[in-house]
DNA sequence: ATATGATATAAGCATAACCTTATTATACAT
DNA sequence: ATGTATAATAAGGTTATGCTTATATCATAT
């Protein structure tokens, strides 16, 4: 079993290269006979002679110049190496895997085109999915980080908040109510409701909105997507309670009304959520900052 | 500067290919806080993590990740290269550099083919050249063996004999001479002796011959090769005097005869030849040891 | 709660690695 | 012959490497 060192391949390329004892111990900073004694060890545990003292002259052996192939590649693969992790440990490269539930996906992706637009080489892999799926990504360790507005109870959780998820009552332009103002929640006991499917972050905090104030709403067509309860809404099949986030859209080209209700907007938060004891990258934990610190404000810019 | 060790890129590599420290304790054997030590050294030294803990399951981050393909392919060239230094620390591999006088290209080369029969894998560099050149390639340590007639004086040099080199006396086939046994050395001071020029091994060997009988004897032309003397005594311009091995193939077809001159053949020997203290390759001592060896009995072998 | 499986941490020890200075050996140039 | 350049060898000392055993920590399964 060859047992050679790192240090024995570095002094051999030296020494290789300058087919010198001396000038190799120069450019190491060492004494003479400290490269002496690596090249012999070297040759020891390789068994063979790598370097010849003919005259004056140092030559390389054959075992020498195909020993010497191999300690220049190995470096020059250590020092790829070198550069590469520098680059993950800077932000000059690295990959960022995040997954956000599916309401998050009406403003993740513009947060993260401007953070990638920050930091050049950072590539990212976005999936959206809904809540249970995102908690599992977690769990099994595939993601960095997640977007969700209701951050799981575990105890191997970290989130925090850094935005504000305020849910709106949505009716298409023509409803009566959208006349009105200070609207009573009692009224919307009349409405009826489309909601998102049990399990639901926003259909969750509704209900608890709802039987705080002791209302019973009509629950019409249930659906797993915000996008299908909007076209219902503006079909007229009803009301519907949605993250103000998800509509921006539609209230700019009238296609849908914000009912002016007691109580409304609910405020919730969004929550960047990762595994606790989790070593974020470089990448992630500068996204990370990045939610924390400008999400709020880079979103106010963008409604102007 | 990094300063890993190949000890830590090789604990590294197991725990990254078992996602365990203890599975990589017990490959390696060793203890487990052992392979968490190396583990850690190597992240120090990297300055990233490489590996996360997170409930029971050990992950890579993305800079293992990373420094696993790195590993794996320095551990792969690690390998490579002592397979190739192995090969060549027996004979499946390595290369001979020789050079030989220009009379011995007349047997060097069945030498060689029989050699390499031998051991399939070694590969020869053969160089032709007069005697001065081959002396300027083994003071320039160009060529691992020489073989001359003549070895030089020089202490650098370490010589052995290892076959006879009989001179003999060539004629034309109708020469009135070849007839005639017991010829005394007197009677060739009538003939004319095409000669090699001088510096040459075999023209210093017949000069001194001559000198020892007190004969003189006329020259005619003098040229550079074996082959152009060979050519002009069957075409009758004279006689020759040439190492026995390079007339060979003409006595067998009888377009040269050799003259039973007293004295003759001048028993001259063939030398392999090299710098002393050159650590010369195992394919190298190889053939030095086939030529004192088996170099005669091949050659008389062949004869038959 | 408790046990289990996995890793981290601590303390201690033998020895191997690595470098230094001083000296010797060798070949070459003057 | 003498001096110079180069590498080998010897002796000695500090450091760091690489283990081990024992113990702590932590998350999870029971």
């Amino acid at each position: 079993m060859l047992h050679l060192t790192l240090r024995q391949l570095k002094v051999f390329e030296s020494v290789a290269r300058h087919l010198s004892y001396s000038r190799a111990a120069d450019e190491l900073h060492l004494t003479q006979p400290a490269v002496s004694m690596q090249i012999k060890q070297l040759e020891d545990n390789i068994g063979l002679p790598l370097l010849e003292q003919l005259g004056k002259r140092t030559h390389l052996t054959e075992a020498g110049r195909e020993l010497y192939q191999y300690s220049r590649s190995i470096a020059q693969q250590l020092s790829d190496m070198e550069v590469a992790l520098d680059e993950l440990k800077g932000m000059e490269r690295g990959k960022l895997n995040i997954s956000v539930v599916t309401t998050a996906n009406y403003f993740a992706p513009h947060l993260l085109a401007k953070f990638c637009q920050r930091y050049q080489g950072v590539t990212v892999s976005l999936n959206v999915s809904n809540r249970e799926a995102v908690l599992k990504q977690l769990a099994d360790n595939l993601i960095d980080l997640a977007i969700m507005g209701q951050p799981p109870e575990n105890l191997d959780i970290d989130s925090e908040s850094f935005m504000e998820n305020p849910l709106v009552v949505v009716a298409p332009p023509d409803h009566p109510l959208c006349k009105e103002r200070f609207i009573p929640v009692k009224r919307l006991a009349k409405e009826i409701f489309l909601v998102r499917e049990s399990g639901s972050g926003t259909r969750s905090a509704m209900e608890r909105f709802f039987a705080a104030h002791k209302v019973a709403i009509n629950k019409g067509m249930e659906t797993d997507t915000t996008e299908a309860i909007k076209q219902a809404v503006q079909a007229g099949m009803g009301l519907g309670i949605m993250s103000l986030h998800t509509v921006e859209l539609e209230l700019e080209t009238s296609r849908l009304k914000i009912l002016n209700v007691q109580g409304f907007p609910i405020v919730r938060y969004w929550y960047v959520v990762n595994r606790k004891n989790k070593r974020l990258s470089s990448v992630a934990n500068a996204f990370r900052e990045f939610l924390l610190t400008e999400a709020e404000k880079l979103m106010l810019e963008s409604k102007k």
